[in-house]
RNA sequence: GCCCUCGUAGCCCAACUGGCAGAGGCAGGCGACUUAAAAUCGCUUCAGUCAGGGUUCGAAUCCCUGCGAGGGCACCA
């Protein structure tokens, strides 16, 4: 029984689109045809790695899941029909916290919520049908992929780039786990939760990420092209590599110097005072030996800072606090006396937690010169646009910081900025209390979590007398260490990892000493385990090794990966540098995992993001149910360039529906035989075809599949037209024109394309056919249209022989009379032929 | 504050990367089919490219300034 409305979009005129998904669904999943060839010798062809980011399985797929897995379906199935052996897997994100709060809200085991909710995306994979290799299928959180997670911290942690260490931390306090750097939104608050990150000090593992910090940047420069320019710069900007000079300053009464950062060492003579960070061990060191007021205001002031939340401590335009600790420091390059000070807006962990202070060139420093009375020297004079002395900063209230002549420096007196700093380097190298140096935003990545759903860390802590406080990694035979059953324990958040009190899991006895041990509570964040999935789906099903590097070196690195721009700076920075640990350690012999990178933009409804809250969402399963899986791509794929957000309001999934009939009433009035000689067809039917299959790979190279839809929306215009009023349906050209629309649709039109393909007689499936080559004679026109302008205006347009010379092109241009009369009396100044586009008259 | 994108018909978007502003679609209009409507088919209206300046024979495209939208970083020394 169908509604009306149904009835409607099936089309009257026999295109079906329920019938056509029935009968080819069967089909497929008998032939099988998107496993990937891992044979060496591959028959010859070349290879492609297609990968979609995988999903979490929050739910069933939403909208973005249809978007996304559009247009990384579109790429794998158009290296096939360039003749690739296209590897193009399919797997699920399957640990993490969502699966965790819900299983403690409905008070089931993470593992049922999880699956269940994977078992449902299938389904609906199955009928959208991207053309995924289900033969390697993997979940994050099965053993058998967790396992090699585990491996792959034990490599990190025997490389020394897995260590633990207490720090100060971010915790979310509502999910009461810590959270990277990465997690916590520029707001302060958690990108999980939503609550606000408040500050904790505790002992947790990190990967060593900042080691590769020079090479992460670095290497961005050759994806340039490759990936958004968007992701490169946020990548750019989140590792936050700044240069200058790392300057050595003596504090009297202590042994050791201390180090600070700088990038303006030019302006070394006008710092007039140090900042350390009120939290980091310098300070409390020499609070430690200061007067016993001043160890009382220090500590007061600490306790306050530490009061503070994140997003307080952020706001920049909080008036400036500190304490005087009490001490003096000395300026290496002229033996000044400078006060020491403990003040909240230096970070313990940038730089070394400690500055110099030059009030009249930086603002903050300035700010609190002027609240705390302190000395500005200007050392460089700055002048404004009109060329006049900016006013003195201690006068003016502003620093400044731009470019100028150096003063009041002594040797590095009457230079510019650039040769400034460069000579302030050299002074301090011969002195042997600074040099250049480099720092860098980026933190090292904090990878151990309080909770259930993840992977386990492998690592023992002693817990007997005789090896208390000892460490040892599991060893890689007995991996994996397996999640304890959730039955029994406790996953409500509380601070610690629920496995802690999973005391009979935890205790391990070692078998040859009787000694005690403990196994590590804590589990990997989850963007440890996507950073080399990837790399797994080579060897989804071996149990010898994470990945097999032969396969690697034969697939890899990926070719083609989609996804949203929402993991442009967290999965694919933590992936880059896995990649890279992997290839120092000899697995890989590539170093950056993605060659090229397209993120999808978002669905919105009305201009806003789609949630249930808003009630503007448009549900993925009953899009797919009423217009089936074609229509949904084809409408998501025209839409616009796959960046670009796409607004429900502004799209018509009717329009792509109707478009589908139209291509499949061309294959159905098809009249010659399959081999028909295509020679002997309309050629200017033929030119159309032949143009169409010259620019489809440009257009999908470039992800213009908006701009390929049209053009085969434009295909089957014309061949409509030559059908009914034309060539007739029995001209060869009309098949070909036919063919090469199905082939090309298929990369959108899965179903319909397969329908057409074997109503002109094939055999399917029309998803491995080659696209054929056009003929190149059919691409050059015999006639072109020049146009001839005249001061830039178009004065008349002459069809010509497109074998026509410059110097013909410029006597027809001249004489024509449009051209004569608007070139009137005047003299003609300049007179400039493009061949086959224009020629163009300037007059004096 | 620093950095990155982007502004083209009523709407979504093209424009061979400096050469006739229009490929395609939505919406609108007219017509055919129909008892009628839906669907289908055919025809069709619609902007001079956010504003201003510059380079050029020629600018939507390159450069500068401004306005607007979106995004990243930010007491980061």
């Amino acid at each position: 029984m169908q509604t009306s409305d149904q009835h409607a979009e099936s089309g009257a005129a026999g295109y079906d689109f329920r019938a056509i998904q029935e009968r080819w669904l069967p089909v497929w999943e008998e032939l099988r045809p998107f496993e990937a060839n891992d044979a060496a010798a591959g028959g010859g062809r070349p290879r492609k790695y297609v990968l979609d980011m995988f999903p979490y399985p929050s739910g069933d797929l939403h909208m973005g899941h249809a978007e996304a897995f559009c247009f990384g379906d579109v790429l794998a199935r158009y290296w096939r029909g360039r003749g690739y052996d296209v590897l193009h897997p399919i797997g699920w994100d399957s640990f993490g916290l969502p699966a965790e709060n819900a299983a403690i809200k409905r008070g089931v085991d993470p593992r049922e919520w999880t699956y269940a909710n994977i078992a449902q995306q299938k389904a609906s994979f199955r009928l959208y049908a991207p053309s995924f290799d289900w033969s390697r299928v993997l979940h994050t959180s099965d053993p058998e992929y967790y396992r090699w997670n585990q491996w792959l911290f034990l490599k990190l942690y025997e490389k020394g780039l897995a260590y633990r260490k207490a720090s100060w931390v971010n915790w979310d306090p509502v999910d009461q786990t810590v959270l990277a750097n990465e997690q916590v939104l520029a707001d302060g608050t958690s990108e999980r939760s939503g609550a606000p990150v408040v500050k904790k000090k505790l002992t947790q593992w990190y990967f060593r990420i900042t080691d590769y910090a020079d090479r992460l940047l670095d290497d961005l420069d050759a994806l340039e092209g490759q990936w958004p320019a968007k992701v490169l710069n946020m990548q750019r900007n989140w590792i936050g590599r700044s240069t200058g000079a790392e300057v050595e300053f003596e504090i009297e009464g202590r042994e050791a110097k201390v180090p600070v950062f700088t990038t303006r060492p030019d302006t070394l003579y006008g710092a007039t005072f140090m900042v350390v960070a009120p939290d980091s061990d310098l300070a409390a060191e020499l609070a430690a030996s200061a007067s016993p007021e001043a160890r009382m205001r220090f500590q007061e002031y600490l306790a306050e800072a530490q009061k503070q939340s994140e997003i307080d401590r952020q706001n920049a335009d909080r008036p400036k606090t500190g304490v005087f600790l009490d001490h003096f420091a000395i300026n290496p390059v002229n033996g000044e006396r400078i006060p020491v000070w403990a003040a909240d807006y230096v970070l313990a962990d940038y730089g070394h937690g400690a500055i110099m202070a030059v009030p009249a060139h930086d603002q903050r420093d300035l700010d609190f010169a002027l609240k705390f009375e302190l000395p500005v020297r200007v050392v460089v004079e700055v002048r404004g646009e009109d060329g006049e002395p900016l006013p003195d900063p201690a006068e003016s209230g502003v620093a400044t910081a731009g470019d100028g002549i150096l003063v009041n420096s002594g040797p590095l007196d009457g230079l510019g900025k650039a040769e400034a700093i460069a000579r302030a380097v050299e002074v301090l190298e011969e002195r042997g209390t600074g040099r250049a140096a480099k720092t860098y935003r980026l933190r090292d990545w904090l990878i151990s979590r309080q909770r259930y759903w993840g992977t386990p860390i492998p690592i023992l802590h002693g817990a007997g007398d005789s090896n208390a406080g000892e460490m040892r990694p599991v060893g890689e035979a007995e991996l994996p260490v397996r999640l304890p059953a959730s039955e029994g324990l406790d996953l409500k958040p509380k601070g610690a990892s629920p496995l802690g009190a999973a005391t009979e899991w935890a205790r391990v006895i070692d078998p040859e000493t009787g000694e005690e041990w403990t196994r590590d509570p804590d589990t990997m964040d989850t963007f440890v385990d996507s950073s080399w999935y990837y790399l797994r789906f080579l060897s989804a099903r071996d149990d010898t090794q994470a990945f097999d590097p032969e396969l690697a070196r034969r697939w890899g690195p990926i070719d083609q990966y989609a996804g949203g721009v929402e993991h442009a700076i967290l999965h694919l920075l933590y992936s880059r540098f896995i990649t890279k640990v992997l290839h120092d350690l000899g697995y890989l012999d590539f170093e950056e995992p993605f060659t090229a990178l397209l993120n999808q933009g978002m669905v919105l409804q009305d201009g806003a993001k789609m949630s249930k809250s808003k009630g503007n969402l448009v549900e993925f399963a009953s899009e797919l149910r009423e217009h089936g899986a074609d229509a949904l791509r084809v409408t998501l794929a025209f839409a616009g360039p796959p960046e670009d957000d796409i607004d429900w309001a502004d799209v018509s999934v009717q329009g792509s529906a109707k478009f589908l009939a139209r291509a499949w009433r061309v294959a159905d009035d098809v009249a010659s035989e399959p081999g028909a000689e295509f020679s002997a067809g309309s050629t200017e039917l033929r030119r159309h075809t032949h143009r169409l299959l010259a620019d489809a790979p440009g257009l999908v190279e470039q992800y213009k599949f908006n701009v390929l839809v049209a053009r085969l929306m434009d295909q089957v215009n014309v061949t409509r037209k030559a059908i009914d009023s034309g060539a007739g349906a029995a001209d060869p050209a009309v098949r070909e024109s036919a063919e090469a629309t199905a082939m090309i649709l298929s990369l959108f039109a899965p179903y319909t394309a397969e329908d057409m393909w074997a109503k002109l007689g094939h055999e399917p499936t029309v998803a491995l056919a080659v696209w054929p080559e056009p003929d190149p004679a059919l691409l050059v026109e015999d006639e072109i249209t020049l146009v001839v302008q005249v001061n830039g205006k178009v004065r008349d347009r002459l069809t010509l022989p497109a074998s026509v010379s410059e110097s013909e092109a410029e006597t027809a241009a001249l004489a024509s009379e449009a051209v004569q009369r608007a070139i009137g009396e005047r003299e003609i100044a300049n007179l400039i032929v493009r061949v086959p586009k224009i020629v163009s008259i300037a007059l004096r």
